[in-house]
DNA sequence: GGAATGATGTACT
DNA sequence: GTACATCATTCCG
């Protein structure tokens, strides 16, 4: 897996992960699924970002450079789970908002108190109690080993929707198109506009 | 040391 | 559609 790709800014590196397989061993099983909802979060211009403000202990692995894990807690209950981007020192990520489930939907059935197959992987939350992962897994690579992000061919850009980001309060860039999506997927989080 | 707050999900009306 | 659970991190004093 090239490195290369995940310097890419995240702006960039978003759109492209549409269609790539995220891939979970920590659990023992194998998870994975086909990533269809995406959010990028910049290093410059972008108050919505948690790396605006500079380096923090939380944030730290959004400044690792391209290609590692960031897992943060939200709202006390949930944790998200972000590919970083960009060249190391730089603060900037790719938010994973929804996955197709692919393998080991047993375990993520479990994993997530029997819900609807549909509501397995839809949302960022869903996804990371579903894959099984956790704040134990920010800061680990991407390119190899048990948490891995498997790149598939770039999606057609005609295949690619592109919207404003969810959950951003005012002034936090919400008006940024910086949301990407699979046209049509069955998977997304919200439908786009 | 303390208070505010958030890249959310679920349950309920 | 609205209420609310729940807490690490951040920011202010």
């Amino acid at each position: 897996m090239s490195a290369a790709e995940f310097a890419r800014s995240a702006a960039e590196l978003a759109p492209r992960l549409l269609g790539a397989r995220l891939v979970c061993e920590t659990g023992g099983g194998r998870r994975s699924g086909r990533i269809v909802e995406t959010e990028a979060y910049l290093a410059a211009g972008d108050p919505g970002c948690h790396a605006a403000s500079g380096r923090t202990r939380r944030n730290r692995s959004m400044f690792a450079g391209g290609g590692v894990a960031y897992v943060y807690r939200i709202y006390g209950l949930h944790h998200c789970f972000n590919v970083v981007s960009g060249r190391e020192g730089r603060g900037e990520a790719v938010l994973i908002r929804a996955l197709e489930p692919v393998e080991g939907i047993d375990a993520m059935t479990a994993a997530r108190g029997s819900v609807a197959p549909a509501l397995l992987c839809r949302g960022p939350g869903r996804l990371v109690e579903a894959l099984g992962i956790g704040a134990e897994q920010d800061g680990w690579t991407l390119l190899d080993g048990p948490l891995r992000v498997e790149l598939a061919r770039p999606p057609e850009p005609h295949r690619v929707a592109v919207g404003r980001r969810i959950g951003l309060g005012r002034g936090r860039g919400e008006q940024l198109a910086l949301r990407f999506g699979l046209r049509g997927s069955a998977w997304l989080s919200r439908r786009f506009p």
